[in-house]
DNA sequence: CTTTTCTAAATGAATGTTCATTCATTATTG
DNA sequence: CAATAATGAATGAACATTCATTTAGAAAAG
């Protein structure tokens, strides 16, 4: 066996990662989605993938594996986009108008995932939890920095507090992700487009149900 | 069996209904906090009911109507008390007000029911969102009134979205909701009292993140 | 080039555990 | 005593996970 062969051996080898592992990951997004988390068996993610029941245990630890490799997968997609999309503007205020926009426009980007996002990681599972939490506490981060930017630059009221405010913030966003989810499996229309939404959330949160303020 | 033996049988059997389906009911509220409602067996339930595995049978239908029953009985109840204390308010900014209140109040109040409605509820299977979305509606339904009644009488903007808004709260709540159980379950301390809570969450729905407005 | 060998990946039946629910039996009450 | 409530072991189903076996693909040999 020459150098030659050996470095042969070493780059073509098949490589467990890759391919399947995302077919397995995008299939249990959607099983997932379908059925909830309890309700899916491990089995329904490999045959919606293309794989057999025993693959699975291949490419994550188990079950619980699976969901927490799913939230972080794709977690990390989001915040990277998030992060990306929020350099783009200029001030706190355009920040968080995108911020709302990013957010809400997962329900049509991608629907089941929006759903387990949504649905199933708010779980009792404590382990699950906790690594949601990570991430999830990144994402409010994110939230709270547009807070404390337009606090510091004065377009934002001082009084308030950014990491209470994160938290109602998310929450609302949530809750009308959760609606729309409602709205799309029980084929009844929404309340209102998109866009509707997102300019009535950021209204909302800039000026109250009061009158208008000038930003 | 003359008549005096007969009015004594029907008014002194022993009622089915009664003191140990309300101990079941609590029990399982419990459980269902501590251990989320597929993480609990039925056993555990009657364990803390004080009473045999298959008894909770003579009462319940099956595990679904166990969470089914305790979201419905509580919910009734939570309904009736936001009802008759809104009725105390002169008009929709102190309605508002006392809603935030009353909701937020609910984790200090009853926190194993504040965790099962906040983060049970939000289950994937079917019929059981059925159940609570009837309750549910109610509750939005008691929101938007407030909202509506706003725009009437002139203190909130004609231009937001009653359907929009009252699930925003709602989200909003849920949400700190969600953080202060997180904070309770960890032995964190929460981010601030839940006076300044009610008061951050009313002047940000009523004033937003500009300057203040008069009401 | 074809065939053989070897190794890793993939398969899916088997395994063991869990638990919701039932029901024969016991206990309680009027 | 009779009727009803309560009990808890038994039952059957479900399914996550394991692991013996098969398959696939790369490399070596002829």
């Amino acid at each position: 066996m020459n150098e030659h062969s050996f470095r042969k051996g070493i780059v073509l080898v098949r490589p467990r990662e890759g391919d399947k592992r995302r077919r397995i990951i995008d299939a249990a997004v959607h099983v997932f989605s379908e059925r909830g988390f309890f309700n899916s068996r491990v089995n329904d993610v490999a045959e919606a993938a293309g794989v057999a029941g025993g693959t699975i245990y291949l490419y994550f630890k188990n079950k619980d594996d699976l969901l927490i490799s799913v939230f972080e997968d794709r977690m990390d997609t989001i915040l990277a986009m998030l992060k990306s999309e929020l350099r783009k503007e200029l001030n706190p205020s355009g920040q968080l108008k995108r911020f709302i926009e990013l957010h809400l426009e997962l329900v049509q980007r991608d629907q089941a995932l929006a759903d387990v996002l949504a649905v199933e990681l708010r779980q009792s599972a404590k382990f699950v939890r906790e690594y949601r939490a990570r991430k999830f506490y990144e994402y409010l981060g994110v939230a709270e920095d547009i807070l404390t930017d337009g606090i510091k630059d004065g377009s934002f009221r001082a009084d308030i507090d950014p990491k209470l405010y994160r938290r109602a913030l998310f929450g609302a966003l949530d809750e009308l992700t959760v609606m729309w989810l409602a709205c799309a499996r029980e084929d009844r229309p929404a309340p209102c487009s998109l866009n509707d939404a997102v300019n009535q959330v950021f209204n909302l949160f800039v000026s109250g149900l009061g009158p208008e303020a000038k930003l």
